[in-house]
DNA sequence: AACTATTTATAAGA
DNA sequence: TTCTTATAAATAGTT
């Protein structure tokens, strides 16, 4: 798009490098932009500079976008590990297992909700102007709390590790039905 | 850049949104590809569409950019805390503060570091695959780590809460001082 | 920072 | 959805 067609590889002169970054930021950030106001979308972007400067675009924010994203990566690693630590190894009591499964990802649905909980808590931090003690000791209460609930997760996994012991055969089932809830992408 | 000009406004027609989406997500994550490679520059992006879908483009991936910025961002706000607390409260000892500062500023290098290993793990625990059991132990070790040296820190703001009780008088220097650090953006 | 000759993205249509 | 194409928009090289 400009006096002559370029190969799209590194470009070598440093102040060329600088000044197509900073052209190229500032269309990428205009193209986003545009995007979430026509569809409504929520977007996120952050751009390291060849400098290492940070830039960001963000609607409604960065950090919005950005947990909501993680949050569903966390849930979805939160679902697919069970059968990692089950599958290939096998058992001889399905029912057990499904049982075990269930009652993990309970756990590991409080554990989620509590780390949301603090993650919820430090953004507030930022919008608010509050100081930072009152919420510094609430984040802490937050903290100790997903504490307690790794720890009881960690319990389970102690139990579930001592059923592969006794375990002789493949649990397929658990398998497929927790694959079908990865997300693509 | 298409048969007619369109205004940047919301597009009514869910059809329509639907392919505007399709079309300007693709053209957003070609760019962004184009600057990477062009630039060497890291670019990370998350969307979610009108459906609430996700998706997302990252070099050289969107954790990895994603770690960078909110260590930075973190790293950030540890810096422009404290002034907060003492600004426009005062003190009579401009000398004992900057020491407290230093106290505070070690304390919380030491948190972000902690974090900072915590998250690592995690990612190494999504690209190798790990059993589970093993990382979280580590993890749950970090966590306990990490409380601890929130514990730490929040004393030592008690310590700083205790002070502002003393002080008089505004401390301007130090507000000056951590202000340059706060990044733009 | 501005300026354009060109290339590239894309809105509408099939 | 995928493709086509007229047109709008982005941008590479220049000033």
């Amino acid at each position: 798009m400009g006096r002559r067609k370029i190969e799209i590889a590194e470009v070598k002169d440093p102040n060329t490098k600088q000044v197509t970054f900073s052209k190229r930021r500032t269309g990428l950030f205009k193209k986003a932009n545009e995007l979430s106001i026509l569809c409504g979308a929520e977007v996120a972007i952050v751009v390291f500079s060849p400098g290492n400067k940070p830039y960001s675009f963000g609607h409604p924010s960065v950090d919005a976008v950005a947990d909501k994203f993680l949050q569903q990566e966390t849930a979805s690693d939160v679902v697919v590990d069970i059968p990692n630590l089950v599958d290939g190894n096998s058992s001889t009591n399905d029912e057990s297992i499904d049982e075990l499964n269930e009652q993990l990802s309970g756990v590991q649905t409080q554990i989620f909700e509590e780390h949301k909980k603090a993650v919820e808590l430090d953004s507030r931090k930022k919008q608010q102007n509050v100081t930072k003690i009152i919420l510094n000791k609430h984040l802490q209460r937050s903290y100790l709390k997903v504490q307690r609930k790794v720890e009881d997760y960690l319990d389970a996994v102690e139990v579930s590790e001592y059923m592969l012991l006794l375990a002789k055969e493949p649990v397929i089932g658990v398998t497929k039905q927790v694959t079908a809830k990865r997300r693509k992408n």
